[in-house]
DNA sequence: TAGTGGTCTAGACCACCAT
DNA sequence: TGGTGGTCTAGACCACTAG
């Protein structure tokens, strides 16, 4: 087996078993997996090399592990949607998550633009969000969403969608993102966003364009911002 | 010593150790260090814990580890300027790094803003730098660059500051950037800007402030860039 | 007290690289 | 061929959690 081309090591292979498992459901978010040694048992491998597959997972948040109790498939607590996801903090360095007010829902056929961010055939159904949201109390992101209708059945017909959508994707539709992209512009504000942020017309927003991908590897939200970057910056850490 | 309140794993231990070696030089950027077996035998511990070490020292992008070779200090080659510290991308996806233009340098008494940010007392020297930064050709970006006198003496009087600053403050100075921390805003051209980038006044820009540190922990350099993101983008991914 | 993950060790074999 | 890091194993002890 060393010799074929696409040899794996031992690790690599339980860890993607385990990766699986967690795409298919088989342990809710927020579940305790096995123990490693029960997991070992059942692959036929040492408790190390179990250990170092979920090492790696766990460096991908996507389980936690907790001496002394186990090791739990992760979920989007208010916690992990703050620090991990949200990246917009105040100049004085405190963070928040922002308020949401939903300004429109509807169901509609992709545009171009939206089934080739989602991998979507030409006439696949959307869901698009609109949605004011607010810092500190005060208006300052315009954000535009877009789902795949298929994974998100009936979101629209949602009456109040809560302002963690992450987390509501996860308990409801059994949609877990695990990972994302971000493309960051500074752009002028059009019109009706300088109407809804209070701003001049053509004042510098910042956009953070999103596309956010699932346990599958699969898009599954499309997600632009125009933010209102006067009293907030938006956080990168290197290395 | 496992009860006392500052317990530390072995391999953290080690890990400390061998970081106090990079930061003082024990071992240049490029250069091999010893095997594990050797470190191991030196530090009376098992291979393994070297092992576990080295490997979060790779993992913080410290080292370099090289099957059948051994183990490198990392250093500031192109290709990690390019993809570890640069995050502007062209919108059609590709990646290159700028180009230089000098614009002004001279050394300087810090301002409260620069002894601040780079944790220096209030009459401490700086050297400010101020570049064109040209993506494809183009006059894309304005960087006021400001750093502390003492770590790089007589670099005002430099004649010809080469385009990668990061492999330059290495080569001359022995300092390795580390790491930084970069916040991002929107904000809109001024007149001089403006005029530099051949956009409109008030035009969009996107300012990326970093601050960046050596491998002892300390900031080294405060960079201010001011991008034109008319055709690029900032990548910024999460997970 | 029992079970979990965290740390540490020792030894074996493999793949890769230089010579 | 010899040395390096990469993988895998087995066993030991520790710290933490829960009942």
């Amino acid at each position: 087996m060393q010799d074929s081309p696409d040899f794996k090591p031992l690790y690599v292979q339980v860890k993607d078993l385990l990766v699986r498992r967690l795409v298919t459901g088989a342990w809710r978010p927020g579940e305790g997996l096995p123990s490693e040694t029960s997991l070992a048992g059942e692959f036929g491998v040492s408790q190390g090399t179990v250990r170092k597959a979920l090492d790696e997972l766990a460096q991908q948040n996507l389980v936690v592990r907790q001496q002394g109790k186990g090791t739990f498939v992760a979920t989007h607590t208010p916690q992990r949607a703050l620090f991990h996801f949200f990246h917009l903090v105040g100049d004085d360095g405190a963070r928040a998550l922002p308020g949401s007010r939903l300004l429109a829902v509807r169901a509609a056929k992709a545009t171009k633009a939206e089934a080739a961010r989602l991998d979507l055939k030409a006439d696949a159904g959307v869901v698009r969000l609109k949605r004011m949201r607010l810092l500190g109390g005060r208006e300052a992101i315009v954000e535009r969403i877009a789902l795949p209708a298929a994974r998100f059945p009936g979101l629209e017909k949602d009456s109040d969608l809560p302002n963690e959508l992450y987390r509501h994707y996860e308990l409801v539709y059994g949609v877990t993102v695990a990972r994302a992209v971000e493309a960051l512009k500074a752009i002028a504000a059009n019109a009706e966003e300088a109407k809804l942020l209070r701003l001049a017309a053509g004042a510098p927003l910042l956009e953070i364009d999103r596309l956010a991908y699932a346990l599958d590897g699969h898009a599954v939200e499309w997600r632009v911002s125009h933010c209102d970057t006067a009293d907030h910056h938006y956080v990168s850490e290197i290395e």
